[in-house]
RNA sequence: GGGGAAUUAGCUCAGUUGGGAGAGCGUCGGUUUUGCACGCCGAAGGUCACCGGUUCGAGCCCGGUAUUCUCCA
């Protein structure tokens, strides 16, 4: 059975059972911040399950991408060593929210399993809780399983909770009995005959806070089925790599490495990387890109262990970016957004490679200094040593252990890993702060805010409460500063990249200004913070205040907002569709984007983008926002940011035909109200992503304003028209340094005329020429080479002196010879005291500054005073 | 979020008691050659990331900022 098959009997039997369909989300959790990656197929339906939110239907089925590399669930380090563990795996799940329950949820997993997918009632086995009796009953005497065959146990394997409070429940799970060629008939964790199919999630308390269960008013329903392993069952294999879901990308991988497919020590190498490579593919077209922290740096991490393990079959140069191909070959049917990326995929990893091989190449370089060291010396590697190069230079432990040992050098393993446990520690220790420092309002929940701001600026609002040094107060008085919250406003509160409202609020005794507007998510609602200063009288809860938005400074902003809709469309029109949006900052001054694209614009392209723009605004194009389900608005096509936070209802912003973008920010009517539209600055923020700054309506206008006065007075200055004022200013340009240049060369004729002089007026001591003199209008450099010539004419002992900036630059440079017994640097350290300063340098060449040289006899004098004791 | 490292010519990088900004490759010119490549000779190219401090003097020492690399969470 291909697992095209598996995907279509799982869909078509819920569907036939009245369940919704619904799409696997992205791997970025969309609602749920604290989670780094969708780990399981419940994560979109979070808070369903919490009643923070309702949705259209109760049951749905789904096939969820999911990956498991970081947190709770870390499956990282184990593969490759199992044949059922993956970084990215898909789960297939049905749920009721509220709908049915056990009894029902177990017939159908058994139907399925049974009728569906054929599978002998005698292999299947069953775990429960031990403390569910529910569960067992319906095992026992509705399906009919033999008592023996349904195995109790403890919280660990079937109690099943979201977090330390929340939803939980007892979890019953389903096994294949692979047969007794694979060890007793003996349902333990480590019996590798029976594998888990299917787990099934019954939530039907609510834990507290004391760990009290209460029971849930409508219990859910929540299951998970890996597609690998049940398709390994369904195809008589005893792996999940050896299905069709890995097979083709292994086989390719071993054409491309051209290695023997049987030999055994490859077969790790060949796991990893085929798992990897699917991860890596389905998050790069769900939009995480590599980076050193976060998301993308599990990306990374990812990505440079396959890299080592190809290394290990032979793979000298990059390659995971062909085998990407192939995983986009093996799934577009099932994820089209992988056909749609395929040479953004590619192309990410191909540069990650490449820049991975730049790491190595450098660590390379600082490991064989280590290597050197230690053969000369002790014949070990210190740990310290090795933990900086991988710390400090990404160059990884494994390699330096592999070289280390072909040269028969010992490596301090022990010391390396204390190294890095200090690390782990000094995060940890950091993150708890981090933790601690975040405060809270108290009792801030009770709140919330209605916001009304899409269409009104002025709103009666009454005063919930009030904070004070993040303290709930009874009051606010003239001049305190405070957080105000109403039970709705205005004031659009800073999210997607929007700057929060500013503006004012008053009623017939007081008046106050509100100077920035954050927002507390809370499921579906938001509670909003209006950062206020009281000037005149005294504010308490439940008064009225009437809220009055700054209408001049949001209509900028949604000028530079509805703009940036209109920027992103232009990009994916004019560069590709790889574009996506991956940052962006709108206020009343200009608009900030970053997107996702591998090269610098050319000054063609960023002109084609104001063009493409400038067009749709004179164009007018109306603008619209609706709310409608998510689902339906994928349907029309809209983009939506992964990184934003959506409902299950949301808001889409179109503009005609050319962008339909989820958007919560403000917006105008009619693009014509942008008016002109400028980028000012295009620029790389790290490998493959790029920011575009840009100015828009008044900001845009005033923009190009000032550039053309200023361009203008440059015309005016030079008296040249527009098209002859560049080649104007090159020439002027070539010219000056021309002349420089000239200059240059004539003052070093002066000087040559000059030399002879100097030579012939020298003095002497004792058979050694000694040349003392004072330059006004020599630079350092000057004085440098020419101190260096009169000293090798000479052959003797050249010390000049001069006044620059202010202060007195002496420079002595004495011949090679004389070097042992003239040591310039300890006699310019006299002639410094001379003028009250310092000085040093090397015994051939020394220099010293001061105060300035008044009177040059004089000095001149004291120079060969101190010469004097020196030569005899 | 926390730590480490880097930033010097178009590119790859040297540059230690703080004292004159360098190499290789590339570019350009000359020479050699029927022509090219090589070879030889020569030249151009620098705000030593930015800002501040210490010092007579900072690429180098100290503080801050930016960017990049890298590890941990």
């Amino acid at each position: 059975m291909k697992n095209s098959e598996i995907r279509d009997i799982f869909y078509s039997f819920f569907k036939k059972k009245n369940h919704h369909k619904v799409l696997s989300s992205p791997l970025i959790p969309a609602k749920d911040p604290t989670l780094l990656f969708t780990n399981a197929g419940m994560n979109q339906f979070k808070s369903v399950f919490l009643q923070e939110e309702k949705r259209g239907y109760k049951k749905a089925v789904s096939i969820q991408k999911c990956m498991r590399v970081s947190g709770k669930h870390n499956d990282f380090d184990e593969v490759g060593k199992t044949e059922y563990h993956h970084t990215f795996f898909e789960m297939m799940g049905n749920f009721s929210f509220g709908d049915y329950f056990k009894e029902q949820a177990i017939e159908y997993a058994w139907e399925l399993l049974t009728e569906n997918y054929k599978f002998n009632p005698e292999q299947l086995w069953i775990s429960v809780y031990k403390k569910d009796e529910d569960s067992f009953k319906i095992w026992e005497q509705h399906i009919g399983i033999p008592t023996h065959k349904i195995i109790r146990s403890g919280d660990k394997d079937n109690f099943w909770q979201m977090g330390e409070t929340g939803p939980c429940g007892p979890c019953s799970e389903i096994y294949f009995d692979r047969g007794e060629i694979y060890g007793p008939a003996d349902l333990t964790e480590n019996n590798k005959r029976f594998v888990e199919v299917w787990n099934l999630v019954f939530m039907q308390y609510y834990k507290d806070k004391e760990g009290k269960l209460n029971p849930l008013p409508a219990p859910c329903i929540d299951t998970g089925m890996g597609i690998e392993r049940l398709t390994s069952i369904l195809q008589g294999l005893d792996s999940n790599y050896k299905t069709d879901l890995f097979k083709p990308i292994i086989e390719f991988t071993t054409d491309l490495a051209n290695i023997n497919p049987d030999e055994k020590e490859h077969q790790i190498n060949l796991k990893i990387i085929a798992d990897h490579t699917r991860a890596l593919c389905f998050l790069i077209s769900d939009g995480i890109l590599p980076s050193n922290d976060g998301r993308g740096y599990v990306l990374r991490r990812i990505l440079r262990r396959a890299a080592k393990h190809g290394k290990a079959l032979g793979f000298s140069d990059t390659f995971i970016y062909k085998i990407s191909s192939k995983v986009v070959d093996l799934m577009k049917e099932f994820y089209p957004e992988l056909e749609y990326n395929r040479d953004f995929i590619s192309q990410v990893i191909l540069s990650e490679e490449e820049r991975f091989n730049r790491t190595l190449l450098n660590g390379l370089k600082i490991f064989e200094d280590l290597l050197n060291k230690a053969i000369e010396k002790k014949n070990i590697i210190p740990g310290e040593d090795l933990f900086k190069l991988s710390d400090t230079f990404g160059f990884p432990l494994d390699f330096a252990k592999d070289l280390a040992n072909e040269k028969n050098v010992k490596i301090d393993y022990n010391g390396f890993q204390k190294e890095l446990k200090k690390q782990k520690e000094k995060s940890r220790i950091n993150l708890i702060k981090k933790q601690k420092s975040i405060q809270t309002l108290e009792n801030i929940n009770k709140y919330r805010t209605e916001f009304t701001g899409y269409n009104n600026f002025e709103e009666e609002a009454t005063l919930l409460s009030i904070y004070i040094n993040n303290k709930e107060t009874p009051s606010i008085k003239e001049s305190q500063k405070g957080i105000l919250v109403f039970d709705k406003t205005p004031f659009y509160a800073e999210s997607g990249g929007q700057v929060g409202d500013i503006g004012i609020g008053k009623n017939d005794n007081s008046y106050f200004i509100i100077i920035d507007t954050q927002k507390i998510n809370y499921g579906k609602s938001g509670i909003f913070l209006h950062f206020s200063e009281i000037k005149k009288g005294e504010l308490k809860p439940g008064d009225k205040v009437r809220l009055i938005i700054d209408k001049n400074r949001r209509q900028k902003i949604s000028v530079h907002h509805s703009s940036t809709h209109l920027l992103h469309s232009a990009l994916r029109e004019i560069l590709g569709l790889h574009v996506k949006q991956s940052g962006s900052y709108v206020d009343n001054n200009k608009l900030r984007f970053d997107f996702t694209h591998f090269k610098p614009l050319t000054q063609e392209e960023i002109e084609k983008v104001e063009n493409f723009i400038n067009q749709k605004v004179r164009e007018n194009i109306h603008m619209k926002s609706e709310i409608m389900e998510y689902e339906e608005a994928i349907e029309k096509g809209a983009i939506a940011i992964f990184e934003e936070k959506y409902s299950d209802t949301v808001r889409l912003i179109s503009i005609g035909n050319c962008s339909k973008e989820l958007c919560g920010g403000t917006h105008l009517n009619s693009t014509g109200e942008i008016g002109v539209f400028k980028v000012i600055s295009e620029s790389s923020i790290s490998s493959g992503i790029r920011r575009i700054e840009a100015v828009a309506g008044e900001p845009g206008f005033n923009h190009i304003q000032k550039y053309l006065n200023t361009f203008y007075n440059i015309q005016l200055h030079f008296k040249q028209k527009q098209n002859t004022i560049f080649e104007f200013l090159i020439n002027l340009d070539k010219n000056l340094k021309q002349k420089g240049k000239r200059l240059e060369t004539s003052n070093k004729n002066n000087e040559k005329i000059n030399i002879n002089k100097i030579i012939d007026n020298c003095s002497q001591m004792n058979n050694i020429k000694i040349i003392i003199e004072y330059f006004e209008n020599l630079g350092k450099k000057e004085l440098n080479s020419l101190s260096d010539e009169l000293k090798n004419k000479t052959r003797g002992i050249s010390i000049l002196l001069s006044n620059i900036n202010g202060k007195s630059y002496i420079i002595m440079s004495v011949f090679n010879d004389l070097t042992n017994i003239i040591n310039s640097r300890n006699i310019i350290k006299e002639i410094a005291k001379l003028v009250n300063g310092n000085g040093g340098g090397r015994p051939d060449f020394a220099q010293a500054g001061g105060e300035p040289i008044k009177n040059f006899k004089t000095t001149k004098k004291g120079i060969l005073d101190i010469l004097n004791r020196y030569i005899k």
